[in-house]
DNA sequence: TATTCGTGAATCACGGACTG
DNA sequence: CAGTCCGTGATTCACGAATA
């Protein structure tokens, strides 16, 4: 079992520390959420029986909501307690590589989400053990199977506004997105090649040599204007506006995705701010996941998250897996989990800072500010 | 060896309950 | 009223066991 003392840091990497993002003013919504879950577990402590059970079975399944989302969309429980556990049990100069730092990341952020966990899990039989991760898992994957079916719907409308694509994508059909449908696949086009020239298109979607997508390389949806500067390929990276907009449906609702009307661009981000904090019409609405699951950051993994999804809509598959053809969405996760917390140097780094903070300034809805953090 | 069958997990779509 | 959560049922898929 976890050790709930002493979680190990990465060692041996310059992956960021997320430890240092621990200590993170709460909301009074959420600490109100504190509160009414520690009454909840005293409650279960005075009663007993199937009501007892149903409830914790409840509180796991929405525990779990949060885990794909800002923890790791692959990674599994057992893998990033295992992982903990492995430094628990060795000493002095280990190996540890980069996916090991990225399990050991996860679990620090896991432990960050739920609170709870190392002191409930170190407490447990291994049965209810394994009910409660089967029950996280089960929340998971619930809340993961949300967003992935409100994204099959809300990214066609933007596209079909945005570009009028002949024919436009159907809402209700994935067959017919992908590098089938011209729109969708000059989107998820790797930047280095020109979707305009129909020899690319025809070798894309033929997979020939020199061709084939794979995770390695940046699809222009990421991109601030779709278009990438071959000689900076950073320079508009994870800015596109389809990206805010999947960010803010799945995180400040659906509605408030319709706010973004810019590309990266300045003048855009300072009006959109303007907007959302002194339009007096603006609607107050319902908590929005990002505080239910009590994130007050904009998080690299949450980005990552949000990137997967998005591609995924864009896609032709119509199940949630891991490959399509010969992209593997597991290593495009960990490539822009890496690119954000492994970042190569100082200069690195203050680029990634920099895009927190670009973030940080987009991401405003109402009177709940998500603020970025690294 | 190939096929069939049963089982459980994963996924999706849908609708009701609930909340602010 | 918009948005989220959660339960339910249908469907698909993978896998192992049984059978021809």
């Amino acid at each position: 079992m976890s050790q709930v003392e002493d979680i190990p840091q990465p060692k041996g990497s310059s992956r960021t520390s997320v430890a240092s993002s621990m200590a993170v003013p709460t909301s009074d919504n959420a600490r109100q959420r504190c509160k009414i879950a520690e009454l909840e577990e005293k409650l279960q402590v005075l009663e007993s029986g199937h009501a007892v059970k149903q409830r914790e079975t409840n509180y796991f399944m929405s525990q779990g909501r949060a885990l794909r989302r800002i923890v790791a969309l692959f990674d599994s429980i057992e893998d990033m307690i295992g992982e903990n556990d492995r430094r628990c049990d060795l000493e002095g100069d280990d190996d540890f590589d980069t996916s090991h730092d990225r399990l050991q990341s996860g679990y620090i952020i896991l432990n960050n989400t739920l609170t709870w966990f190392h002191k409930k899990t170190s407490d447990m039989e291994h049965g209810d053990y394994m009910h409660m991760l089967k029950k996280l898992r089960h929340g998971a994957d619930s809340a993961r199977g949300d967003d992935t079916s409100k994204l099959k719907a809300l990214v066609p409308d933007w596209v079909n506004r945005e570009w009028r694509p002949d024919p436009p994508i159907d809402p209700e059909d994935k067959h017919c997105r992908g590098f089938a449908h011209d729109t969708c696949g000059r989107l998820l086009c790797p930047t280095e090649l020109d979707w305009n020239d129909p020899i690319v298109r025809a070798g894309i979607r033929d997979r020939a040599d020199g061709y084939v997508v794979t995770k390695m390389s940046w699809p222009v949806f990421l991109y601030a204007g779709y278009t990438a500067d071959q000689n900076n390929l950073e320079e508009g990276l994870f800015k596109s506006k389809l990206l805010v907009q999947a960010f803010k449906a799945i995180f400040t609702s659906p509605s408030s995705a319709k706010d973004v009307s810019g590309d990266g661009d300045g003048a855009n981000i300072i009006e959109n701010h303007r907007r959302a904090t002194k339009d007096p019409l603006s609607k107050k609405v319902k908590t929005h996941v990002a505080q239910i699951i009590k994130m007050n950051k904009v998080s690299p993994r949450s980005i990552a998250y949000v990137s997967c999804q998005l591609r995924f809509a864009l896609s032709s598959v119509t199940s949630w897996r891991s490959i399509d053809g010969d992209f593997d969405y597991t290593q495009f996760w960990y490539n822009i989990v890496d690119f954000f917390e492994c970042p190569p140097g100082r200069a690195a780094q203050c680029n990634i800072d920099r895009l927190l903070t670009w973030w940080t300034r987009y991401i405003t809805f109402n009177n709940f500010n998500l603020t970025a953090v690294n």
